[in-house]
DNA sequence: TAAATAAAAGACAAAAATATCTTTAATTAT
DNA sequence: ATAATTAAAGATATTTTTGTCTTTTATTTA
């Protein structure tokens, strides 16, 4: 569905948004361990959404890192796949033709034409704030490690952050 | 959503199942002209398809080409992702997760959870002989060339390959 | 001011996806 | 049998994605 940069970002994202906030900011160590990220690959991703500072902001040095502002909370999650350029799956053909339209459908465009507006409508009704606090409820995950499937953390193991 | 090799299996099968039968085979020039597709890389691609002659069958030297028997005409959409190795699509998590659960659900699982399965239903439904019909009834399209916006083909230049 | 810290920027590397080209094998028609 | 045709198979090339490493810049603390 979507690319490792987009899953990083949105991942990324929400992460940033439950664990900072403009005086408790986090450093791209712990990002990358928490959302299970090549570290590298995901600063140069969080570049993207730096940008202008609109939806990530960061400052650099000594007690810097990147965090999110209240404003930025309320964005909806449109606007990561827009910063990483990959809004693009929920506006063209699912068969890759140039064009969408009625006028000239792929076979697929009839029946997907409920579903894509759907997945769109999605996109744009999430808000960043409100998926970060479920996930500071702990009702859902960014990473692999935690409970579920999979080999479990050591108990006592949870540190945790803040 | 789907990579290129996804697409223009998606493509190319419902050409072929309009086009094609036992003894009206077609041969991949015109299956990757129709469908706006690299001639060679769509042979690899068909040769997915080809695998067992469940889906696609085909026979070399003149004459020779695809075709698409009844039968495999009834299979639905959901063969074609199968066979290339894409029907994870619309099985795993969005994010990326290694798991997708209601014991470790990412921050968009409970809203994707009614989209997912009804994507899936859609690939699960659709049979490859209907779309076919309606490609073939000129209601879709497989290709970028055609009527619609862009350049349109000379008047008098469809000298139909049947 | 100097040292330490952390992101930004840039260069580089590896892997995967996409695309092309060549050779081989099967089939048909002559 | 021979030649022609067409997909299969294999090798190779290109591009894009993913990932790493190094250097630079901004910022803070000592
Ligand atoms: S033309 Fe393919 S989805 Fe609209
Ligand atoms: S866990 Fe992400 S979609 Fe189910």
């Amino acid at each position: 569905m979507f690319s490792k940069t987009a899953e990083y970002a949105i991942r990324a994202t929400i992460f940033i948004a439950q664990k900072s906030d403009p005086d408790h900011k986090i450093g791209i160590e712990e990002i990358s361990k928490a959302i299970d990220s090549p570290a590298s690959f995901t600063a140069k991703i969080l570049q993207m959404l730096t940008r202008g500072q609109e939806l990530i902001s960061s400052v650099r040095g000594p007690n810097g890192g990147f965090f999110m502002t209240a404003e930025a909370r309320k964005l909806p999650l449109l606007r990561v796949l827009e910063l990483v350029g990959e809004d693009g799956v929920l506006k063209k053909c699912v068969l890759g033709l140039k064009e969408c339209s009625e006028e000239k459908p792929c076979p697929l465009h009839h029946r997907y034409r409920k579903l894509k507006p759907e997945l769109a409508r999605m996109f744009e009704e999430m808000q960043i704030g409100q998926l970060a606090g479920e996930l500071d409820a702990g009702a859902t995950f960014v990473g692999n490690k935690g409970r579920g499937a999979g080999k479990r953390p050591m108990p006592g193991g949870s540190k945790a952050t803040r």
